[in-house]
DNA sequence: ATGGCTTTAAAATAAAGA
């Protein structure tokens, strides 16, 4: 069972590539990020059309979170965090699919930093914590997948002094991401390459993807129940590479059923 | 680089991203 996460950049301006990346590699589940569109404008038909059903959670303009599955119903849990009632950022996505618990989740960039929006993230990411040992207390197979906007290692970027100061990996950022590993979720692509080097983002500007300077943001966190049937896990780079290209790369993981 | 692209929203610029 492959589970795919992408962060997308706009659904709509993405489709075609969008399309062509799910009939290429025909994920079971695949979880969107960044969808930025309104819940009336998300083109669910063009999935039908290819076999995958979707929840989504839109949002004007930017963010928004979608779960596609393909050839079942994904039966939503929730939609959004607790903790804050005045949060109106479509960020957070959950259903259950073939006996597995899915997020996609889209966790707030926090730049810049210090600042209003690094103090929103902050709060997010326990926000994520708290609803994560809910998950965990389910003891159900689980897989949170998304763009947590995070870089956990010095490994996992480019260049460390390059990214120093932002808050993809400002010590808080990392210290709150490394609290949900210490409670126990696995961090199946950084478990399985700890050398580092492997990229899930490429900035537009610059050449970042022709110099290869990336880094490691879009993760996937397992329970225990889904880590031990973990078989593979890995990062898509060269869908980054096509014509009208997200500045991200699709994950997956593959559990065995 | 307080921004080199890119998207959305909306009608020229501005916000947001990471």
């Amino acid at each position: 069972m492959k589970i795919a996460s992408f962060n997308i950049n706009g659904v709509r301006a993405r489709l075609p590539r969008l399309i062509e990346w799910l009939e290429e590699t025909r994920p079971a589940v695949a979880c969107l990020q960044e969808i930025k569109c309104q819940d009336d404008s998300f083109p669910a038909d063009d999935f039908a059309k290819i076999g995958y059903s979707a929840i989504w959670h839109g949002q004007k303009g930017f963010n928004g979170v979608a779960i596609l599955a393909l050839e079942q119903e994904p039966q939503e849990i929730r939609r959004g965090l607790d903790g804050e009632a005045e949060d109106v950022q479509a960020r957070y996505l959950e259903a259950d699919i073939n006996g597995v618990r899915v997020a996609s989740i889209y966790l707030p960039n926090g730049n810049p930093q210090p600042g209003e929006k690094f103090d929103y993230k902050l709060r997010w990411m326990e926000r994520l914590r708290a609803r994560m040992a809910e998950i965990w207390d389910e003891q159900v197979p689980a897989a949170m997948m998304g763009d947590y906007n995070v870089i956990p290692r010095d490994n996992d970027v480019w260049s460390p002094p390059a990214m120093a100061d932002d808050a993809l990996m400002r010590p808080e950022s990392r210290d709150a991401y490394f609290r949900l590993l210490s409670d126990g979720w696995i961090d199946a692509i950084g478990s399985r390459n700890p050398q580092g080097g492997v990229w899930t983002y490429w900035d537009y500007q610059a050449g970042a993807w022709q110099r290869d300077h990336g880094f490691r943001i879009d993760h996937a966190l397992l329970s225990p129940e889904s880590a031990d049937r973990l078989v593979a896990a890995g990062v898509d780079r060269t869908y980054r590479g096509r014509e009208k290209a997200s500045d991200h790369a699709p994950i997956w993981i593959e559990l065995s059923v």
